[in-house]
DNA sequence: ATGACATATTGATCCAGATCAATGAATCTG
DNA sequence: CAGATTCATTGATCTGGATCAATATGTCAT
């Protein structure tokens, strides 16, 4: 019994069914460097989820690991607990980035992902992907990159977070962000926030009212305007020198 | 034409050959999870180098990346460095563990790599790993799971680095070099420092007289005695409490 | 041994950013 | 759309740990 509906309903459900193959992301996700004919196989095993709304979990912390989950729209942010109830924001992920990889040592997470805004992800039974790699060599190569990109890019935050001030991280995290953007096809000079700016302080291991501080003291030095959630860069240049890294020249950590 | 030193050339050498099947650090480092019969062909691959120096350097920041390493004896430290020229320490790497993880990605290391005391590291080829990784599902399997704990214990260090006080920090860092060498069959109650105070602080963000101040202060406290290099701990139970983390019991996030 | 140099301890001072506090927007709810 | 709730801004104050400085204490080379 088809009603008015029905055919939002069926766009929709297509949108969030699209395989791999047509999938837009699929030059920075996991199908990077595989063929054709067996992108299908791993599309096989690839499960499309209903969207997660804003401020639900996809998992909690300590849930078995089963899967890995790329995020298809919206955003996601992870954070750790501490024993005192505190918690760490330990990253923000995009379109085409890949979450859970932190829990197969253990077999359970131990970050929490929630959304940020209404997310849609494909998940990825991780035996299913395993043994799946056996076979194809460009999977296994992608899921190495993956990986080990995300130890670097650790490693790049050990360095803000032990060595930088509190402009310095800001900025290096908007300049981040628009790389990402960018990246992503959208504009590396505007663009929303989807955290508050309590995770962005959490992150970066600042107050919130810092963060504040820090963004109405950029807008007045002409290096942003900001908006509410909304960021437009007006000079990237100066943002990338007050970061304190190479990467005036759309060269970055984050690409 | 053999000398007097030849026993103990040879005894050395043959030390230095040991093979995985051989090696006490199997059932921690890389052949986790490989039968003995598959284990040759993991062990054909590797190459076992001549020690390095105290000070000396594996790769520096920028080398081509060809070859994990895993650490045979001695300890190593992994830093980076920004734009100014100042290093960040990143890890301090001990028998059983790899260094190189975070080189994939982009085919080059990020990090250098500098002996903290005469060390000798078994170098793997990327390439034949990788190769041999597809024929090896417990290979596969180990290589992720490694991977994946880095990814885990970098997150951990963000909780360390963005929530945790001075104290804290230090306490964490204590157990967690006890619960490392533990694992390794030494002492959890008494180690030696193969870094400066300086490598701690810069590794924790701080100060290395807050470090020396720390050592003072709980050594006063009465939990833990510190002559020069060498660490021993005294009351195990309250140097947790003050680390912040649920890890009395010998469960830790670094066993 | 002797000086040279790196490493560690301890004290005194300072400051970046946290914390506390009050107010102002947005957004949510019924 | 009034009240409640969350989120953001801005100001005032405080403090943990950095920085500066002086002095041990090792360690190395010759």
């Amino acid at each position: 019994m088809p009603s008015r509906n029905t055919e939002t309903v069926v766009s929709l459900s297509k949108q969030m069914k699209v395989a791999c193959g047509e999938c837009s992301l699929n030059e920075i996700c996991l199908p990077v460097g595989i063929d054709k004919d067996e992108l299908h196989r791993l599309d096989a095993i690839i499960d499309r989820k209903r969207p997660v709304a804003r401020g639900e979990h996809l998992f909690h912390i300590g849930d078995r690991f089963q899967a890995i989950y790329a995020v298809r729209s919206g955003s996601l942010k992870t954070y750790a607990t501490t024993e005192d109830g505190q918690e760490q924001v330990t990253g923000f992920h995009l379109p085409g980035e890949l979450v859970g990889l932190d829990a197969i040592a253990e077999d359970c997470h131990p970050v929490a992902a929630k959304a940020l805004e209404t997310t849609s992800v494909c998940e990825i039974p991780f035996s299913d992907l395993e043994s799946l790699s056996g076979d194809l060599p460009g999977l296994r190569h992608q899921m190495m990159r993956i990986m080990s990109r995300e130890i670097r890019d650790d490693e790049q935050n050990m360095v803000i977070l032990g060595q930088k001030s509190a402009d310095e991280r800001l900025a290096a995290f908007l300049i981040s962000l628009s790389n990402r953007y960018r990246r992503r096809g959208f504009s590396p000079y505007q663009y929303n926030l989807t955290m508050s700016r309590s995770d962005i302080g959490n992150y970066l291991g600042l107050a919130l009212e810092t963060i504040s501080r820090l963004f109405t003291r950029f807008q007045n030095e002409g290096l942003i305007r900001v908006d509410r959630k909304h960021i437009e860069i007006l000079d990237r240049e100066r943002l990338c020198t007050v970061s304190g890294a190479r990467c005036a020249n759309w060269q970055s950590i984050h690409n």
